[in-house]
DNA sequence: GGTAATACTTAGGATAAACGTC
DNA sequence: GACGTTTATCCTAAGTATTACC
């Protein structure tokens, strides 16, 4: 066990004091083309071999020099790459020379803490209390009532009614507030007495029944089908754009890709290059011929005034009378109640998005070439339903047909389209609450919980491999110690100029990592700089042990920049290999198992029994922190940030106020009751004495509540509350501190993690 | 065996709704 | 009840991993 490994208190302290650099958003923009010279000579190479190799298709082509650099399986592969990647590096070495006065150097970051998953100690092993979900567990029955002819949605057993119906109370006190509300909007009797009553006293317990067998993902499905974009309505005919300062009026099909930009024109996006090349280009392809010869420059065109229309249209939504307001509502929640939801095996499921995307303008993250092109309209032609042969099939918009009818249960999926940025495939799934997602976030922390059993053999195993003759080895054995001790995400490949460009571990390039023999006290030191997923920075200077470092030494060996550090490896091998260490192992089995271990003890470390229920959840939502540092999750600080702090703060002064006058009051009621000696006075030091206790308790809720908020600036704790933490874990939690769970989970939380709520009991382990 | 296609999870920002305060 | 702030929900991009295909 190293220390290195091990969270504490300070530590994490002093994560949160050097987090002002924490979110780095802006600064991609002093990277944003760090790689364009790397990208040319990739573009260049492909040109080269292209000419060079005739016989090579296109498309093969494309990928030509990527896949030589993962060509690694024999000797000979390994020549022919290294002898390819000389040619390169000289290419580069001449482009560098020529490019490198372009080259923005990167802010110094500060460092932001090197948070690390701490060590595991040996628990006991607490598989069992409820059958899990384990991939071998694969009953071949299902102890439904499966006939496939009668599918309303079902009633639950008996017995869970009564707890459900506590659960119930317990949500209903909880939103007492709102309901009293509810009441007072008036609403229609129908919808008041619709929802407490019926389906949602009836939870159905699926964690209680066994599952299906692996593959099959259900044997019936029924919908209703998306729910497409509204039409596009045209501008009124006051709205006007602008070229070249003369009033234009568009055709509708190049006024609806306008209104696109016009909606965005505040938005930073509209300032920047490639996001205004790429709307224009796609623009254009909407106009009409007259148009396009018209309008030629972007920068001639004035979509303020249809901005300003967008803007106030804004507005009068706010400020709609209330009926208006309880129209649109009662309209969605119809739309809800008809299109929301599916009937999968007997049970009535939430759909997560019944909603088709609408066209607009393509929103990418970080630097991504291919932002402003033009999303385009779904239609039903586009369209694939998948659902049971013999369900009611949902019938397409009149005058339409679906592209396809499909009825596959080895997939979740109800609908799908490919979209047309990427080319990639969309789906309607269902709602986390649902049967088919639980089971599978049951499974994954199962899976984790299995990793914790072995987790010690593989990292002596990794270590043993640092040592490996063989480079692949040793590489695959550095990349999981990264993985497993940074939580790093495995780093597929990408396609190359189609996404923005980011990496995980696997793809690592020898210009994201500097070695430090000797950093700041401390031997060995890695200093990470990359972009991971959505473009967030990755930053964090880390001490490793001396067999890493000098393997890294190696790995970078005559390599340029923007080489790949790991260039024996990439994903699907490192994942090859973890599946032989253990079944159904895979790199972000790691991430999940280090966040879940990682809140468990942090829980343990920081929780005081003696603490009040403020006090705890803040050191619940402390431990939440450390995970959420650990896989780098960050937020942009809310924009109102600074002034919402200092509204809390002057509550505090107010209440510090507050304080003293009540216990000056106290004082001289306690001097009264001296003098006088009567029952009335010594009541009145009472009643005192009281009021200071309770503005003590107001006053320590608001410092609380301070400390978290400014903790949590730049940190996003939902991701990992939400995706990595086993929910048994805080649930146990709140159990054993007597928490109330809404503390920690709000409604839709505790719906996704029913099933955790109700299984686990104080005593779990992770 | 490599690549492309597919299916599904994870992610942060935008927006809507709820809430608290005056 | 208006208004500002906070929280929940929605949205969809961007990952991971598996499967299908040549």
């Amino acid at each position: 066990m190293s220390g290195d490994q091990l969270h504490n208190d300070s530590q994490i302290e002093a994560d949160f004091r050097a987090n002002d650099s924490h979110k780095h958003k802006d600064k991609h923009k002093d990277r944003e083309h760090r790689h364009k010279e790397h990208k040319k000579d990739k573009e260049k190479d492909r040109e080269k071999s292209k000419h060079s190799n005739s016989e090579h298709k296109d498309s093969s082509e494309k990928k030509h020099k990527d896949k030589e650099k993962t060509k690694h399986k024999d000797g000979s592969s390994e020549k022919h790459k290294d002898k390819h990647k000389d040619k390169d590096k000289e290419k580069r070495k001449e482009e560098k020379m020529k490019s490198s006065s372009g080259d923005i150097k990167i802010k110094k970051e500060k460092e932001n803490g090197f948070s690390s998953p701490p060590r595991i100690k040996d628990e006991p092993d607490d598989d069992g209390f409820y059958a899990s979900p384990k991939e071998d567990s694969k009953p071949l029955k299902r102890p439904r009532e499966d006939d496939d002819a009668d599918y309303k949605p079902k009633k639950i057993k008996t017995e869970d009614i009564k707890k459900a119906k506590k659960r119930k109370q317990e949500e209903e006190e909880d939103s007492k507030a709102k309901k009293i509300k509810s009441k007072d909007k008036k609403v229609p009797d129908a919808d008041k007495r619709k929802k407490p009553k019926k389906e949602e006293e009836q939870k159905w317990k699926w964690w209680e029944e066994e599952r299906y067998p692996e593959g099959i993902k259900w044997k019936f499905l029924e919908h209703k089908g998306p729910v497409f974009a509204p039409p596009y309505e045209p501008l009124p005919e006051n709205v006007k754009f602008y070229y070249d300062g003369k009033v234009m009026k568009l055709s509708t099909k190049a006024e609806e890709v306008a209104t696109f930009f016009a909606k965005m024109l505040d938005h930073e996006y509209t300032t920047k290059e490639i996001f205004r090349k790429n709307f224009f280009k796609d623009w254009r392809k909407e106009m009409t011929s007259e148009e396009k010869s018209t309008i030629t420059s972007l920068s001639k065109c004035d979509f303020t005034h249809m901005s300003q229309y967008f803007k106030a249209q804004t507005e009068a939504r706010k400020q709609m009378s209330k009926e208006e307001k309880q129209k649109i509502k009662e309209e969605n929640e119809r739309l809800l109640k008809e299109y929301g939801y599916c009937v999968m095996d007997n049970h009535k499921e939430r759909i997560a998005n019944f909603k088709i995307e609408p066209p607009g303008l393509f929103r990418g993250r970080g630097n991504h070439p291919k932002m402003g092109m033009l999303k385009r309209r779904i239609m039903p032609e586009d369209i694939i339903i998948n659902c049971s042969k013999d369900s009611k099939i949902p019938a397409p918009p009149p005058g339409h047909k679906w592209k396809e009818v499909r009825h596959d249960n080895k997939v979740t999926w109800l609908v799908s389209w490919t979209e047309n940025i990427q080319g990639s495939i969309k789906y309607i799934m269902l709602n986390p609450s649902s049967r088919i997602k639980g089971e599978k976030d049951w499974q994954k922390y199962e899976t984790a919980r299995r990793l914790k059993k072995c987790v010690d053999k593989i990292r002596n195993q990794y270590r043993e491999d640092w040592k490996s003759k063989e480079m692949k080895v040793r590489q695959r054995a550095v990349a999981l110690y990264f993985i497993d001790k940074l939580a790093l995400r495995a780093g597929n490949e990408k396609e190359e100029g189609e996404t923005a460009d980011t990496v995980g571990c696997c793809s690592l390039r020898v210009e994201h990592i500097k070695l430090h023999p000797e950093l700041d006290g401390q031997e060995y030191v890695v200093e990470f700089d990359f972009l991971g997923k959505d473009s967030i920075r990755y930053y964090n200077k880390v001490p490793v042990e001396k067999r890493v470092f000098k393997n890294l030494q190696l790995f970078m060996e005559n390599k340029q920049p923007e080489d790949d550090l790991f260039d024996r490896l990439n994903t699907s091998i490192l994942n090859k290999h973890l599946q032989d260490l253990m079944e159904g192992l895979t790199a972000k089995v790691f991430r999940t198992y280090n966040a879940s271990i990682t809140l468990q003890q942090q829980l343990k470390e920081l929780t005081n029994p003696d603490d009040n229920i403020p006090a705890k959840i803040l050191s619940y939502n402390r431990a939440n922190r450390a995970v959420a540092i650990l896989c780098n999750h960050q937020r942009a600080p809310p924009k109102t940030f600074e002034k919402s702090m200092m509204n809390l703060q002057s509550k505090i002064d107010a209440k510090k106020e507050q304080l003293a006058d009540a216990r000056r009051e106290l004082k001289s009621a306690k001097a009264d009751a001296k003098v006088r000696r009567d029952e009335k006075s010594k009541k009145t030091v009472e009643s005192k004495k009281k009021a200071v206790q309770r503005i003590e308790e107001q006053l320590m809720k608001l410092e609380v509540q301070a400390t978290d908020r400014e903790e949590n600036k730049q940190i996003a704790l939902g991701t990992s509350k939400l995706n990595y933490l086993d929910p048994r874990i805080s649930v146990a939690w709140c159990k054993k501190w007597g928490i109330p769970i809404e503390k920690i989970y709000n409604k839709t939380q505790r719906e996704k993690f029913a099933w955790a709520i109700d299984m686990a009991e104080e005593d779990y382990e992770f």
